[in-house]
DNA sequence: TATGAGCGA
């Protein structure tokens, strides 16, 4: 179960998230994503789970949840990029 | 240095 968390502040860190998924079982990978150009962060990450019922009930925990004065979103992640860099969507 | 609609290098 591949996740998308967006809407995460700045300087909330994989291991933020690595840490609230957690609760739900367990967290094979987190990552945040950093914007290239700046190297700062974009606000948004993955996290991909071993059981996919536990996706469902972090998704369930986690989606709209107030995270450092954010409503982080959480649902089901897209597969990633086909190729490697550059190309916007 | 940079920032807020969105899917990764």
């Amino acid at each position: 179960m591949n996740m998308y968390v967006s809407n995460l502040s700045f300087h909330t860190s994989e291991d933020d998230l690595r840490k609230m998924f957690e609760q739900f079982g367990a967290v094979s990978s987190a990552k945040v994503i950093m914007d290239r150009e700046t190297g700062r962060s974009r606000g948004f990450g993955f996290v991909e789970m071993g059981a996919d019922s536990d996706g469902e009930a972090a998704i369930k925990g986690l989606n709209g949840k107030d995270i450092d004065g954010r409503a982080m979103s959480v649902s089901v992640a897209r597969e990633k990029a086909p190729r490697p860099t550059n190309k916007r969507w």
